[in-house]
DNA sequence: AAATTGAATAGGCATAGCCTATACTAACTT
DNA sequence: AAGTTAGTATAGGCTATGCCTATTCAATTT
């Protein structure tokens, strides 16, 4: 089934002999008509009455027309009708977010997402930093949102924000007392600390073991909403990302930045070095940039 | 646009590799890489991204995918869609009728049709012999139903039955109290006769003719249910078709066969002399005989 | 009967698509 | 770090397909 010998067709249909057709399509008469011959031998079914001059359409062609229709309409239409698409937003974007970040930051750039381009859907992955980055190079995720550091030569980030860390104490917990909270404060303190899988496990590490700081884990957990509910107890203090503090609607826990050299995460976007950024992903990571800037916008 | 390189981009895309795309095409890679080349070139709009071993649609190839999906899925279906739908009687039907059988036939053969093939349809044309034969010719009336004689070498037709012409008086008219009618009776009374434009106004011209009556006309009009009208109002009798006379419901007339050599006409299916009838032309034109076979049968 | 119109057939030609061979590149192994 | 492997792109030759012209055949028109 090859398309021109539909729009031949067509043609000796529409305009009713070979030789009509011939010249609407701007080819010679003879080869027309060995196109229609393989044609209806390819079908197995004779498509037209050859009756002296005049041509009708056989039952078998009356059925073929309205189809071949369809199908060169659908052929033809192709080209305009990707361009439209990708003009109009529509398609889907495979993005990726760890799970320190996904639950504080994805709600809210979804629903920007979906209010701007209503016709695009959203492939979502919530993932570690490792299978993130694997599905990048795997180009099985287009853009994933998530912190540095991320070694792999492959991958193109962007910066979006830095995200602080807070410490995270139980409602009259004694460290509230003494006015500005440092690092050294957070000495010998029970310490409820998030599994190092988690890249802001391995942050908050990192930066307890550059202060000197030798913090007493008492709980490692997977989940930050866990530590969270540890806290809130009186089980210990944590550090916690600020876009977890603003999206933090109960009062369950006290948060307090830390002064001096104050420790933070860098957020980003990361995609394959060599790949092209659609436009539905360049827009979606604007998106979760606005979200966090909205989030401290109404916190204040 | 042509169809063997949409089938190779989806292989592509849904293989995920030239390479592997290529084995399940049966081509040769380098020929799979050429075409779709060549495709994207068509549409200016790169749909692949090649990353070293790995392919990746971009944002246009997305847009691409579902459509040359749909359109291979409708060709490739073509074949099989256009025998089913000549199995299931899917189609359009050209028929043409004459003025004189039309309104007696026709809406009895439409319901058959239309309960035996609900998804067909009929292109239905009614018109004087003449006209209907020009239609057929030129193919435009696959199949007509008519009236004896035709004469033109590139028609075949089909007895279907005899109609006999009913002598159609006023109720009381003083020709019901001689018991058989025959022909000679008709001498000099007033007649209503069709205009011989239609068949059936020649066939009993001729008729009369043949038996040496020469009727008294008072009036010639185009139409059999104006003959009627003018027969109840007292203005004449007349000759009306058998099928007239079983399709009439009022009581404003009386009907009586004529004795002897009873006039009638032929009814007939009539077709391209070259041409095979399609399976529902063959179909209605056996309905139209079960209809008429009916009138009969419900008249008894 | 001659002429005209239109479809089918025959045979040559050009090109599009396919093939093999090879180059190139990236990623994985040792 | 170098070699190996897997995969795509490029080059060049070949074949087959579709197109062309010329011609034949059939039917209708003049």
């Amino acid at each position: 089934m090859e398309l021109h010998r539909l729009r031949y067709f067509v043609a000796v249909a529409e305009s009713g002999g070979f030789s009509k057709a011939a010249r609407r399509c701007y080819v010679a008469q003879p080869s027309l008509s060995q196109q229609i011959i393989k044609l209806e031998q390819e079908l197995g079914q004779r498509l037209f009455e050859r009756l002296g001059r005049n041509v009708a359409l056989t039952e078998s062609g009356r059925a073929l027309l309205p189809r071949a229709r369809l199908v060169l309409r659908e052929a033809e239409g192709i080209k305009s009708g990707i361009i439209e698409d990708v003009d109009a937003g529509v398609g889907v974007l495979s993005a990726g977010f760890i799970p320190t970040i996904a639950p504080y930051l994805l709600p809210g750039a979804l629903k920007r997402f979906y209010t701007g381009y209503p016709r695009a859907r959203i492939s979502l992955q919530e993932n570690l930093t490792d299978r993130l980055v694997r599905g990048i190079v795997d180009l099985e995720i287009e853009v994933a949102i998530m912190s540095l550091p991320i070694e792999n030569s492959l991958i193109t980030t962007e910066t979006l924000f830095d995200d602080p860390l807070y410490l995270a104490v139980s409602p009259g917990h004694r460290l509230l007392k003494s006015g500005d909270i440092r690092a050294k404060d957070l000495k010998n303190i029970p310490f409820i600390a998030l599994e190092e899988d988690h890249c802001l496990g391995e942050q908050v590490n990192n930066f307890c073991y550059e202060r000197q700081i030798n913090p007493d884990v008492v709980c490692r957990t997977w989940n930050l909403s866990t530590i969270q509910h540890c806290v809130s107890f009186g089980n210990g203090v944590s550090l916690v990302p600020l876009m977890m503090v603003l999206t933090d609607t109960t009062d369950s826990c006290v948060y307090r930045p830390i002064k001096g050299r104050s420790p933070k995460r860098t957020v980003v976007a990361a995609w394959h070095r060599d790949r092209k950024l659609s436009r539905l992903a360049r827009e979606f990571i604007g998106m979760v940039k606005d979200e966090y800037a909205s989030l401290l916008e109404r916190a204040k």
